[in-house]
DNA sequence: ATGCCCGTGACACACGGA
């Protein structure tokens, strides 16, 4: 079973893009993120003629979360993050797909650093932790998916030195990205990957992409059920040089059954 | 230190992105 993770910037502008990959990657789930477009907008026509099921969250101009799914049934668990009844962003959404607990997630980015976007960023991870804790009580598979808008390592940045202040890669948000996955998560790529660069967004600034000045921010955390069942993962880093691509490439991992 | 390039909304440029 392949898994894949794309933040689109924008699923309308991206509709040939998307569907494109779709056609010939065959994934058999796929959480998007960063739609951009209200609820109403979104182009579920043009993915069921491709072969998907769909939930979403949309919501006007910014942020937006969707599951897609070919061949299993998708059962909506919710559609935001719990414990805060304020925060308005659409960044969370989660199902049932195939006996598996799917969290398709869009962290907040967080710039500019320090200030309100990076304490709503750790308020936000801090809820994320709480919840991916409960998830592990239930002993069932999970996969939490998505644009984690965080660097975990060196490893994950073409130039660690000039990132340091930024809010993708300031200490305690790796921090808080590492206490996740201390809860006993599996951080798919780079189990996969132990020792290699391997990035997932390409600025559309200063021919990003050409010079391979990359970040790792799209990533899978496994419960632990998963681990044993985790056959590759990979990047489809030649989607992110397509025409009017979105600056992050689709990101995936293939499952075995049980 | 900043802009670069994008999508969206709405019609010009502001905003957010990472």
């Amino acid at each position: 079973m392949k898994i894949a993770t794309y933040n689109v910037n924008g699923v309308n502008g991206r509709l040939p893009v998307l569907l494109r990959w779709l056609h010939e990657t065959a994934p058999d789930v796929v959480c998007l993120q960063e739609l951009k477009a209200p609820q109403e907008k979104f182009p579920l026509k043009a993915i069921e003629d491709a072969g998907y099921q769909a939930i979403w969250h949309g919501q006007k101009s910014w942020n937006g979360v969707a599951i897609l799914s070919r061949g299993h049934e998708i059962q909506e668990l919710r559609r935001e993050l719990p414990g805060d009844e304020e925060d308005t962003h659409s960044r969370y959404i989660e199902a049932i797909i195939n006996n598996m607990v799917i969290g398709c997630l869009y962290l907040p980015n967080g710039n500019p650093a320090p200030g309100p976007k990076l304490e709503y960023k750790l308020g936000w991870f801090e809820r994320l932790h709480a919840h991916a804790a409960e998830l592990l009580t239930h002993d069932v598979p999970v996969i939490l998916a998505g644009d984690y808008n965080v660097m975990p390592t060196e490893l994950d940045v073409y130039k660690p030195e000039r990132w340091v202040d930024d809010a993708l890669f300031r200490p305690e948000v790796r921090e808080a990205f590492k206490n996740l996955v201390d809860q006993g998560w599996t951080d798919a790529l780079r189990k996969i990957y132990p020792n290699e660069v391997i990035y997932t967004f390409w600025d559309y600034f200063r021919n990003a992409y050409g010079r391979n000045a990359g970040l790792r921010i799209d990533h899978f955390l496994l419960s632990p059920h998963l681990k044993k069942r985790l056959l590759n993962a990979g990047v489809d880093k030649e989607v992110r040089g397509w025409e009017k691509s979105s600056d992050h490439a689709p990101t995936w991992i293939e499952l075995s059954e049980e």
